[in-house]
DNA sequence: CGCCAGGTTGTCG
DNA sequence: CGACAACATGGC
């Protein structure tokens, strides 16, 4: 068990279960189960603590990155609230999500899995993802399966996910990542717009799943992934203002944004 | 049953 | 360039 003694800015339900990660199960008792790097746990927050279970002090390192616990995200939310009323109020009332530090590859796929689909679908599809080509882990969960493995893979053999039309797409990410053809190391250092240009030479990326990789499996938080959401959101909500007013930490602005719209569909009616 | 889902691609004008 | 259907599947 690891413990994160007194952590601010931190929500479990809102981080773990507001569209940017798709393998984490609330339990019965409010705690979260889940697979990442390879590691399965149950996180709980307990008075303030974050607290991992299933888990050895070594991978202290590896958790703490994971929940992004060096970002002082009041103080973020601090600068994006001077810059409008709105986002305030969705800073505010999304103040618990952090931004996740997940496997580049698996935030690739499973952002690649999520165009033209929802988000109980792609759960499915990525449970079936890892326990068919996953690593098995002891305790029976699998882990993300590797390029590697899925390159090995014939598009045919993708057929019991059911990702439909999807499943092309990951195969081409699984080959030119794994061939190298597709930097993954590289998108996370490069300029942004470079970044971007790498992960779209894999067919059925386009801009917004290369955002979403990058700020979900990259930290890259200048990315500001614009899905049907984010169109409706800065249209009715920050009509006039583009990504870039929100400076350098807009994609946290981006999810305070996509959870309070997400939220109160109601706002968008009409 | 029909519309829609954290989009992208290919095709046409 | 901008618009728009097609894409697989299943949730609601």
């Amino acid at each position: 068990m690891i413990v994160f003694e007194q952590i601010t800015d931190l929500d479990l339900a809102q981080t773990l279960d507001c569209g940017q990660a798709f393998r984490w199960r609330e339990q019965p008792d409010g705690s979260f189960a889940g697979v990442a790097f390879g590691k399965s746990v149950t996180v709980r927050l307990d008075g303030g603590d974050l607290v991992i279970e299933n888990a050895g002090e070594a991978d202290r390192a590896l958790w703490r990155r994971y929940f992004d616990l060096d970002r002082d995200y009041g103080l973020i939310r601090g600068e994006l609230s001077a810059l409008h009323p709105v986002l305030k109020e969705a800073s505010e009332y999304a103040a618990g999500i952090r931004v996740l530090r997940q496997e580049p590859y698996e935030a690739l796929c499973t952002f690649i899995i999520s165009q033209n689909n929802n988000i109980k679908r792609i759960k499915g599809i990525v449970q079936r993802l890892c326990e068919g080509f996953g690593e098995p882990l002891p305790d029976g969960e699998f882990a993300f399966p590797t390029a590697r493995a899925m390159s090995a893979l014939t598009v045919e053999e993708l057929a019991p996910l059911r990702a439909g039309f999807r499943a092309k797409y990951l195969f081409d990410a699984a080959r030119k990542v794994d061939s190298g053809e597709v930097d993954l190391a590289l998108c996370e250092t490069a300029p942004y717009e470079d970044a971007r240009a790498e992960l779209m030479k894999i067919k059925g990326v386009g801009v917004k799943v290369a955002d979403c990789t990058l700020l979900f499996g990259m930290n890259r938080v200048e990315a500001f992934p614009m899905d049907v959401w984010m169109k409706r959101a800065m249209a009715s909500l920050f009509p006039g203002l583009s990504p870039e007013s929100f400076g350098a930490n807009a994609g946290i602005a981006q999810q305070y944004i996509f959870h309070y719209s997400r939220m109160h569909p109601e706002i968008f009616q009409n």
